[in-house]
DNA sequence: TTGTAGGCGTTATCAC
DNA sequence: GTGATAACGCCTACAA
């Protein structure tokens, strides 16, 4: 069986406390003593049970983390760097697929509660989740409302929409049409859709959006059968935008010259596989500092912390526009 | 506070060791109690506390997974179908990015090992960890061998690098490259250069392999430079081969009537981003299942689990070869 | 059918 | 400096 301090201590003559008081480097230790100590760890391959201890001290340095899948590699580049800090400050990560499910989500809400996660974040598309609503337990959302009083963080959706409008505009296109997920009024995502209208609109141009669950192709040709005239589309993300200059290219449509397309997200990923789109990069690490500091400081209860944080993003031109 | 067993118990003016009975449907209890207890329960919005739980039944339920990152596509969606599959068994993951450093690897062991996890997946790429020898836990190995005595599942290897090869000499091509990331001796991803490199000669073929860390563009230059004979190449995974694309593509080679590629993993975000190259599929979602099967069956000690798992790949053939 | 007592491994408190 | 004791929240004998 596992040895328990109890074994460590009956090994080198001490008594339980002084081991623990070792372990934790509490209180005042005989220098012999806690050599002796350490021997003993080291003999019988001592691991301190976290789980006794979390018990203990009613903190388990753990952090629920939700979000549809690590499949996209937008939420795959945002769960390693909340994972890797979240590491550096000695915190853990119980990770959720919630696959955009309600009953999922739910459910792995009330997993974390059980298993006395110290915070929650959550990134989910959902909304309705009314579960959030937990007194005790501090939760921050990423790229989406999920209550009133729960703090929000994002990159700047409007700046990005506006810039991909904008960008497509100075190059020339009238016939701009923005195609993304499932319109949710609940998140912040949602304004790159009004940046992208209200520009439009400023430049007397008129905007339509189309919607597509995932990546849906038909969608997007029927988008290109219903609006022959297109001449360029903001995508709400790069994997929908992969998808446009696909059906652009059965269509014999030449990108750049004859037809525009702009992505959202920029990722790692991305970038490598297809350098050459033209996209709106988020500022993914950076989202994963902000969201971590602010929910530790709510662990710490040192609250005032900032209900909606905004990080600027940044326009990558490449060879689609 | 947090409501216990034992205000609920006050509530529902019962003894703490019948509320213990109504949440595991164990024993015999009265109907009327257990609506009592049940009413009780919802009124003071009770969760059991699973790391008390924990510590009495020495069980967490808990699987420590060690990848190098949920960044790279692969991993991420390997690791969706892990915590998907588990979740669905009652298991929940406790998520390591090791970024294939040793030192990583090694604390997040101890780690895992303090929390008590009931498990471990490990697909890192370091070689020498030894701590993986720990005789009271259950670990499996992805792609990677850790040591003489944990069960690995990964795929075809052999059969993906061999066929990868063979489409390519079918197709006609005499100088065929073959890049990889760094040669690792314990990894059967190895067994695909090994592959390459027997089709090779068996068709009277000189093999030349190049090795990248990460994405080495620099490499990919230094490969054509010194060999601009070479007609097509086979890489170790799609991002790499992305980066072939690209690099061709700036010489001016042709795809596919002048040089050829192939690929390999054919992960969901590669096949969205890069449809049209040609790879080597690996059946993820299969070699999860696997894993957790394996580990399942270790955890439970229902031993006799063999001792590598080999499953199928399939060629995908694209517009790049 | 329900209740009491003890222990899972750790740590804080208070003696010595 | 070090040790005994109680408690964290839960579960399983055993008793009633």
């Amino acid at each position: 069986m596992k040895p328990k301090i109890s074994d460590v201590a009956k090994v080198a003559g001490v008594s339980p406390t002084t081991v623990s008081r070792v372990l934790n480097n509490r209180g005042y230790i005989g220098e012999k003593t806690r050599k002796k100590v350490e021997e003993a760890m080291k003999q019988l391959n001592y691991f301190p049970n976290d789980v006794a201890r979390s018990l203990f001290i009613k903190k388990t340095f753990l952090i629920g983390v939700i979000f549809p899948t690590t499949t996209n590699p937008f939420y795959g580049q945002l769960i390693f760097h909340i994972e890797n800090i979240a590491a550096s400050l000695g915190y853990k990560i119980l990770l959720c697929n919630s696959q955009g499910q309600e009953d999922k989500e739910r459910s792995y809400l009330r997993m974390l509660q059980r298993n006395q996660v110290d915070g929650i974040i959550a990134g989910a598309h959902n909304r309705g989740v009314k579960e959030y609503d937990i007194p005790t337990l501090p939760v921050v959302g990423v790229d989406r409302y999920l209550s009133g009083n729960i703090p929000v963080v994002s990159s700047d959706n409007y700046d990005g929409g506006r810039q991909a409008t904008q960008l497509l505009i100075n190059k020339g296109c009238e016939n701009i049409i923005h195609i993304n997920g499932p319109i949710l009024l609940e998140t912040p995502a949602n304004l790159r859709r009004k940046a992208y209208e209200d520009v439009m609109r400023d430049n007397q141009l008129t905007p339509i959006t189309y919607e597509t669950e995932g990546n849906n192709q038909a969608v997007i040709k029927q988008l290109f059968d219903e609006n022959p005239q297109v001449d360029s589309i903001f995508a709400s993300d790069d994997l929908i935008a992969s998808a446009v200059m696909r059906e652009a290219k059965i269509r014999k449509r030449n990108i750049p010259s004859d037809f525009k397309v702009i992505g959202y997200d920029g990722t790692e990923t991305t970038r490598l596989l297809l350098p050459e789109l033209s996209t709106i990069q988020q500022p993914i690490r950076e989202i994963a500092e902000k969201t971590i500091e602010i929910l530790i400081k709510e662990i710490n209860e040192e609250g005032d912390s900032q209900m909606e944080t905004i990080l600027p993003v940044r326009l990558i031109e490449g060879e689609t526009t």
